[in-house]
DNA sequence: CCTTGATCTGAACGCGTGTTCAGATAAACC
DNA sequence: GGTTTATCTGAACACGCGTTCAGATCAAGG
């Protein structure tokens, strides 16, 4: 028996990325196998091979989209006036997105040492531009004179490490709503940049 | 041929350890098998079982070691007095601390998941403890009236997220020595945390 | 110097791995 | 309605896995 009803390259194929994303962010990549991925999508494990030309190219096709779906996010609602409305905006959408997507976040940080050199590099880069989005928004608030920072890279991987920490511990379900937290994090961003009056 | 010259408990077992954690922080737990921790002491996979029941207690066992280490660490420097001085001094104890041991960082924040149920609960015990340990510090400091911070508790992880971010970047042979980063991080902690004159 | 016992080897066990591929199936097209 | 073709099955391949254990080895103790 193959092919069963509605069973078509649209729909398998966001499947069994879905079933990926959530298994190696649940239990490793290393650890989890094509023949559980199968098992999710309700499909032999020869069919993966549809859809991707092997395990690593899976892991690297979630790592990369991710990765570019954040980029493409941010440029498409940074403002562009005053560094300090343009750190609250990053703050609050960095916020907003990665605890929306806490499997692809887990998965692009954790699984970096599975990717091969090549794959690695790549997702590296993007990070790194990543990065140097909010680097060069604190660049800008030090020329305007409203921030105070002495290491601007630096200062960007910290406050992106603090924000990206709200993920192991943050549930939708929890006591502080979303917007609570973008508040209570962007109070913090906040003071430890801004020039002190 | 078995037990070769100085070849004993005293000497294997700390190798043993010493190779899971480096190929497991590399390569991650569930990557690294039994026979390629016994190729990098020398010896080969069975004895290994002279040092641990099985992989997952070697695993807990470097974990277990690691925090308990880091509190009793922390609780050997921690001084007495004003909120102020013991933040200043959690903020580089817990950078020093952590850039020395980047492969135990690393391993018992990535490999939590391949913990057994009750490995895990005490792993984030002790995980708990040492937030909490912060927390403290951040209450007594708006108690004195030099802090002002609305959620000590999720303070504390944000603060700990971002102090942890360093192992990401840091190189001991970089442009800014340990000190130099340890000011950086405290100023911007502080700044973060104080009260707003 | 002989015995004891800790330490290690080397082989074995059953099982799961990523990947391939010939053949079966059924939706889509003419 | 017959043909094409995308999709999936099911079996197979060679290999590595964690763990066990009988037997070999050799430092230490009497």
């Amino acid at each position: 028996m193959a092919r069963t009803q509605g069973s078509h390259s649209d729909i398998t194929g966001p499947r069994v990325r879905e079933a990926a994303l959530r298994l190696f962010a649940q239990h490793g990549y290393a650890a989890v196998s094509m023949r559980k991925i199968a098992g999710e999508v309700g499909v032999q494990a020869g069919a993966l091979y549809n859809y991707t030309p092997d395990k690593q190219t899976l892991l690297f096709d979630l790592m990369r989209t991710h990765m570019e779906d954040l980029l493409a996010g941010w440029d498409g609602v940074a403002p562009t006036g005053a560094a300090l409305d343009a750190l609250e905006a990053f703050t609050r959408f960095h916020i907003r997105f990665n605890t929306r997507r806490a499997d692809a976040v887990f998965v692009s940080y954790m699984e970096l040492r599975n990717l091969t050199p090549e794959n690695f590099d790549i997702i590296e880069g993007l990070r790194r531009d990543y990065e140097t989005r909010l680097e060069a928004i604190l660049r800008r608030g030090v020329a305007e004179g409203r921030l105070a920072v002495a290491e601007p890279r630096i200062t960007a991987m910290a406050l992106i490490a603090m924000l990206t920490g709200i993920n192991t511990w943050f549930r939708a379900q929890g006591r502080l709503s979303l917007s609570e937290v973008e508040t209570l994090y962007w109070d913090m961003v906040r003071r430890a940049v801004a020039r002190e009056a």
